[in-house]
DNA sequence: TTTT
DNA sequence: TTTT
């Protein structure tokens, strides 16, 4: 059925890259998006939406995009459910980005490392290459818990939340 | 900044209408929308997405949607968070609806009753109208939680959550 | 880049399908998609929204959809232009359907002769299918025109057209 | 019905403003668009997306973006026809931004002159006001044929052509 | 806690 | 050239 989801927004940290025990690379990121109106004390919010992009795009996500970086997001919204550490259900809500957009010129601010430049085009796309061979990485742990918790420690991706 | 979601699904319950302090009417109710792929078991499985309306298009979900209805919502994904009754932070990501299309014709199944038809159109827009004078509910309470787990008993809603 | 159409409508006309020298399949339908608001003259007025879907998609929709048939797509904007028999060049706007949802419950008006049903579900979903093996169907002919200008008559669909 | 588009790409040339003989300001532009793959020949190609924009933001747009500029579009697919001078009905596809995301950090390139910055950060946003009261501008003139075919000589738009 |  |  019908399930689109457009954003544009910065990261609000670096993305983090792991790779399911089968070797399938899975990037988790959090986009800050400006919402266009103000709120009653007419301030200007954000909302903060985390964001699972899979295999290459994955890995150019985490090569590419840094804490602050402008991305666009093409997916598509998914739901899942977990039981945490004191046996509670925990319900979550995310978008699984088939392709990502890199909207910094490269030779902006903290991306200087990057401008080796093999495009005439400042701007990289990083979109969803559905043959590839790409399992270098692997990793592993004891993981039971919700992903966006769980900064940078060792986690156990299941295979079955591959979104194809 | 763009922040779009467009979804067709199917509700998992009959929404729920209530109305802020200052009358303002909320609907919430949740889209089953069936992923187009099947899982590594080979079953087709669906997400479970929350959504939000405000305004008159609210008033019209919560009469003419029911479980089982078949709806199109155009609008936003919003991210907020609250205390839950233990102190702990609970973050909770939805869809704000701007418009919602009913796509259940309306001679059909459990929506019998509606079938007094002022269109020669069998299916109803929910759309966003801007202008409208809309207090008589009102509704008020202690509730300092999640709406969704909340169905039926009284709530406060603040009118910080609109929004525009 | 982003680039990213969804619609819901009703086709003006049963769809048209063709095939590339190659085999493989293009269908092309207009969407009359109504609009939200009212013109001056107090009247809803409708886009006619030409879409183009290829391969096995396309011989879903041909298979399922008919003049009037309720359907969701999800996909691009494209432009084109090609020469037109008075030698000026036309320009064309269309959008490439990546999926079609077929809105339409199966056992309504002119649909009767698809109920032969075998899934429990009453919608069927033309979701786009990568692995195919598709081409019997062949065709050809002196076309150097607009395929919505030429409705039945034989063509000469190039494989340039494909969107991937 | 759902009409949903979103766009991010580059405009081909400075938009254009115009103002109908009711004075309400209209901004066309049109943004390239590069696709996310290679056509047979290794090539990128590109869409050229014709866009209209209306009231405060077809003046921000007019403002802000020059040839170049990156911009997201959130808006509707529109067609409508008219007679060209060849007395040849003429049908047109174009998106009514509804939003305009200026994507372009204000110091870049040729925007310069922008430069003196109110706010805090360097992107932008058009999005839609709706109360603004804006008949400055006036322009008339005996045109009766595509706006985009017509650059810079006076026209009548009417406003029949105003989305809502 | 999930719809057809 | 337009659908319900």
């Amino acid at each position: 059925m019908l399930n689109r989801v457009v954003l544009v927004g910065r990261l609000t940290k670096d993305p983090e890259l792991r790779y399911t025990p089968s070797g399938v690379a899975v990037a988790n990121f959090t986009l800050a998006v400006n919402r266009p109106f103000s709120n009653q004390q007419g301030d200007r919010e954000a909302d903060f939406i985390n964001c699972v992009v899979w295999r290459k795009p994955a890995e150019n996500v985490a090569n590419f995009l840094t804490k602050g970086s402008l991305a666009g997001v093409d997916g598509r919204v998914q739901t899942r459910s977990y039981d945490n550490n004191e046996g509670r259900r925990v319900y979550v809500t995310e978008i699984v980005a088939e392709s990502v957009q890199f909207l910094e010129p490269r030779n902006s601010q903290n991306n200087q490392q990057n401008s080796g430049s093999q495009s005439n085009n400042n701007y990289a796309q990083g979109g969803y290459a559905p043959n590839q061979n790409d399992n270098r990485g692997q990793q592993q742990g004891g993981y039971k818990d919700d992903p966006f918790a769980n900064d940078g420690k060792p986690i156990d991706i299941s295979d079955d939340d591959l979104p194809f």
